[in-house]
RNA sequence: GGGUUCUUAGCUCAGUUGGCUAGAGCGCAGCAUUCACAUUGCUGAGGUCACAGGUUCGAGCCCUGUAGGACCCACCA
């Protein structure tokens, strides 16, 4: 028994199946005792940092959860691997949006809500919730292995990040780049809050187009109910059927509600080929209309209020929803003769919030936006807009987007950038640093700053009042990979202006800009992008040099998974349990690739399962070879098997690096399973049953380990504690594995013998040969591992003989043949006849490349050599096989 | 309307800058049985890489087009 680091226990009965779950949390006790995954500062290593998207605090990890934590626990470790001092942050976000719908569901369902309860309690509540939700999550990510520093923990809400917002609000504020104005908002009347544009989604509806008559001309609309006020006809300049009216006259119209003064406006926003072509606009409830309303400098006028009830201006319908009032003023128009037709079948896109799924209504609100295309920001010498800045860092190479496909995406994104409307009406959040007052004589004065302004108390009817709204909860995100880094003593102190505070962070210093950002494609505008747009501005950096984007999680079937099909989600905390962390990490990268969105299968996780067992047995067999070895020495391999398995690991070594070094986590991951499987337990260990000693097995395991402790952290370190040399070492913080020497000649010769083995299995297979010997002239190496040949090919024996007749392998170019009876001649002789057609074939397609001229001229030299190589090779086996077809022939005959 | 992406074995998917006889997992067929592991071993079957052109000595990979699927952005009153 060896027992005792940190508190694990671990028997040198190793159980013969790997029980993950009764070592797992033990050993991440250790790994978090030991102190192994805090980042130092003070350290000359290389560094490599990589922020932690902050989940949402709204209760449990998913699956998607847990592949950005598998992904970056793999950079992570595979970095510290390399030496280099890591820092992976982790944290939490408060999710605004989000945690509000929450909360308000929670206190609906209690017949109550937060008006009644007010501000301050309903936050209390909120806080509440949320830390109960961290505490849990947190929890959830140490069980997937996280290997993050948990001293460095951080939350959105912190102190020193809600510095970090204020500071850049007030900022931006300053530089122009932060305005508070009119405009049209994504209104959503249930959860009360306008939400960004890239919080809106659409969904296909069939709906009703109606075409009413408006003066002399024919209207369509979907939405009827908006129309009141509608004053302004609209039609593109240029069109023809239209040209007797000029902008800006006026005619009188009967509407709806009586006759209305209508003036023509020509816009060329208008679609001709849309209908009739001309339209009458309603600036309140449309961004179009809005934006033609603001070229013109036309009126607007509201027709909808924010609960979704119709205003005094509809008349009779005042107060009623737009559903009840839709057909009532269909009605109304119909009676009054002014309905043209309705179509049925018309298919529009109706714009939902994605949070709360309300129906966006767009409204005019005065909210707070940041000014994309503005030049206010100073970057590499020059005033650029926000916009400008997002473009020139990817553009410039600062930043690379990993897969390369998303940078158009990008591109296309900003492209269409509009402001970014940051204000929220809901509690939960930060809250925007902005007091008004009204002075006496009714103007409104404002203030931005980082602490609220003094009244003034001869002026006690007089006094400040902050805004009441929240920022979006991306305007925080979006400082993430600074904001965690800053000195949250020094943030406290807001006599130390925020510059120096910069400055003076040793974190923020060392670790910015950061090295990786590991995200989801589905959030590369949400967040990405506008911690490009934030990082830029306060900091001068860039918030990462490279961003890594991974795909969804969808469902068995391939569809999303999806509440409203409970049965299609899966925990990860239900798979842990019973297939192991390792598994479940190793499912999902295997066979991924960056950006492509994978199906779970319960295949993988078997298949994952198996793998870690596996190494488990690698272990226990290797343990038991090896007996109380305390102390592992440079290996010195003897024998052919242990040449091969060195050259193999040194191989396997520099493609399993290559392929992370390049982020290829499937490749990677794929090169090692297949080493481990296919070479070390098929053929290595098999082979070493054969030998004494066990130098070189204890060596290939101890760097089989290292080089599985990215992808499986948990079973490596249960081994790695439990065998007899490691001491009280942690394998965490191993090196990579290093080359070492290993003869190729000998290795070579243990590759002859596979083809050995692996021909003299198919043969007793196809033939039905029952234990036959395998003789032998003039093949040195063969000698020493004559038993292992016999034990592994189910020969009765391997012996050297000076002359002999059997049947010979064709597929090595020594000579061996088993001993055989004319029975099977005539199979043998089938079989002989499918290979040397293959063989044929294949001999005939590479001649046939290398008597192509503008192949051999062309081609790079060594593909050329290769070609050659492989015709004197094919050449070879076709006579070998037949020499051994003559031969068979005559027994045959 | 603009854009991205996918189509490779029965299923789910890899395939790095164009270059060995295109791979994996699962599934399938047959054989083996307690010697690290049945969460096992061995042997094998199975693919005109969606289709049509083009570039190239050479194309699963590059270009053009076609068909089908998925997604993103914009959004027409």
């Amino acid at each position: 028994m060896k027992s005792n680091r940190g508190g694990t226990i671990v028997s040198m009965q190793l159980s013969k199946v790997y029980e993950p779950s009764e070592y797992e949390s033990d050993i991440y006790a250790l790994w978090e005792q030991s102190g192994v995954f805090a980042a130092d500062p003070e350290s000359h290593k290389e560094r490599f940092s990589i922020s932690m998207p902050p989940p949402n605090e709204t209760g449990t990890l998913s699956l998607g959860h847990a592949l950005f934590l598998t992904l970056q626990d793999i950079m992570a470790r595979y970095q510290r691997q390399q030496g280099k001092d890591v820092l992976w942050l982790p944290g939490t976000d408060h999710a605004a949006l989000a945690v509000n719908a929450i909360m308000e569901k929670k206190l609906s369902n209690e017949g109550t809500t937060k008006h009644h309860i007010g501000r301050d309690a309903f936050l209390e509540r909120t806080r509440e919730f949320v830390g109960e939700s961290r505490g849990t999550m947190l929890g959830q990510m140490r069980a997937m292995g996280a290997s993050c520093d948990w001293s460095r923990l951080r939350y959105t809400l912190d102190e020193a990040l809600n510095r970090c917002v204020t500071e850049t609000f007030v900022k931006m504020y300053e530089a122009g780049v932060i305005y508070r104005g009119h405009r049209i908002v994504n209104w959503d009347p249930n959860l009360e809050t306008n939400v960004s544009d890239d919080e809106v989604s659409y969904e296909e509806e069939q709906g009703k187009f109606y075409t009413f008559r408006y003066g002399p001309f024919e209207i369509g609309t979907a939405r009827p109910e908006t129309k009141f006020g509608d004053k302004y006809v609209v039609m593109h300049p240029d069109d023809e059927r239209y040209s007797q009216y000029t902008h800006g006259d006026t005619l009188s119209v009967e509407w709806i509600n009586g006759p209305i003064h209508a003036t023509i406006i020509k816009d060329a926003a208008v679609d001709p080929s849309f209908g009739t072509g001309v339209m009458t606009i309603t600036p309140w409830h449309s961004l179009v209309d809005f934006d033609i309303a603001e070229r013109h400098g036309l009126d607007k006028e509201q027709i909808i209020d924010f609960h979704g009830k119709l205003l005094p201006i509809a008349g009779e319908f005042a107060g009623m929803e737009i559903a009840e009032a839709r057909p009532k003023i269909v009605a109304k128009l119909k009676e009054k003769g002014l309905l043209v037709s309705i179509d049925d079948n018309y298919v529009h896109n109706v714009a939902t919030n994605e949070r709360g799924k309300g129906v966006i209504e767009p409204q005019v609100r005065l909210q707070w936006f940041v000014d994309v295309n503005t030049p206010a920001v100073e970057w590499k010498g020059k005033q650029r807009s926000l916009k400008e800045v997002m473009q020139l860092v990817i553009r410039d190479g600062d930043i690379e987007i990993m897969p390369k496909r998303f940078e158009k995406i990008y591109f296309h994104w900003i492209d269409n950038l509009r402001d970014w409307c940051i204000s929220r009406q809901i509690w939960w959040g930060h809250r925007i640093p902005a007091w008004y007052r009204t002075d006496t004589d009714g103007t409104v004065e404002t203030f931005v700053g980082l602490t609220p302004p003094a009244d003034d108390e001869s002026q006690g009817w007089n006094q400040w009042e902050q805004d009441p709204d929240t920022l979006d909860t991306w305007f925080s995100s979006a400082l993430w990979t600074w904001s965690t880094l800053i000195d949250q003593e020094l943030a406290a102190d807001m006599n130390i202006p925020f510059e120096d505070v910069l400055k003076q962070s040793k974190d923020f210093q060392t670790y910015h800009p950061t090295s990786m950002m590991e995200t989801g494609w589905d959030i590369l505008f949400f967040w990405v992008a506008r911690m490009i747009l934030s990082t830029t501005f306060m900091t001068g950096e860039v918030p990462f040099q490279k961003v890594y984007l991974h795909g969804l999680i969808r469902a068995e079937d391939g569809k999303k998974m999806s509440k409203s099909r409970p049965e299609s989600i899966i925990d990860p905390l239900d798979v842990i349990p019973k297939y192991g962390t390792d598994a479940l990490r190793m499912a999902l990268i295997m066979g991924v690739s960056p950006g492509n969105d994978q199906n779970w299968g319960w295949g993988k996780i078997e298949a994952n399962r198996n793998f870690c067992n596996k190494i488990w047995n690698i272990s226990r067999y290797t343990i038991d070879r090896v007996g109380e070895l305390t102390e592992l020495t440079k290996p010195e391999p003897t024998t052919d098997a242990e040449h091969w398995v060195l050259s193999n690991l040194q191989r396997t070594t520099e493609v399993i690096s290559a392929h992370l070094d390049a982020y290829r986590f499937s490749e990677a991951y794929d090169t090692l399973y297949h080493f481990v499987w296919d070479e070390v337990a098929d053929w290595y260990i098999e082979a070493s049953k054969n030998e004494k000693g066990g130098t070189v097995l204890a060596y290939v395991l101890e760097q089989l380990l290292k080089l599985a402790h990215p992808f499986a952290p948990f079973v490596t370190e249960t081994i790695w504690q439990v065998l007899p040399w490691t001491g009280t070492t942690v394998l965490a913080v191993q090196p990579w594995p290093i080359p070492v020497h290993a003869d190729k000649k000998a290795a070579a010769h243990f590759e002859e013998i596979r083809s050995i083995v692996t021909e003299s299995r198919a043969l007793i297979r196809d033939l039905g040969l029952h234990k036959p010997h395998l003789y032998y002239t003039n093949v040195p190496f063969l000698g020493g591992n004559a038993e292992l040949i016999a034990r592994m090919s189910g020969l009765a024996g391997v012996q050297e003989v000076s002359d002999g007749a059997g049947l010979h392998l064709v597929t090595t170019s020594y000579r061996c043949w088993l001993d055989v009876d004319a029975s099977i001649a005539e199979a043998h002789l089938e079989r002989l006849a499918v290979q040397t057609n293959e063989q044929q074939q294949r001999l005939a397609s590479l001649q046939a490349r290398l008597r192509n001229e503008n192949y051999v001229n062309h081609a790079p030299k060594e593909v050329v050599n290769e070609t050659k190589a492989q015709v004197a090779e094919t050449e070879a086996t076709l006579a070998r096989l037949q020499a051994e077809q003559h031969r068979f022939a005559e027994i045959g005959s």
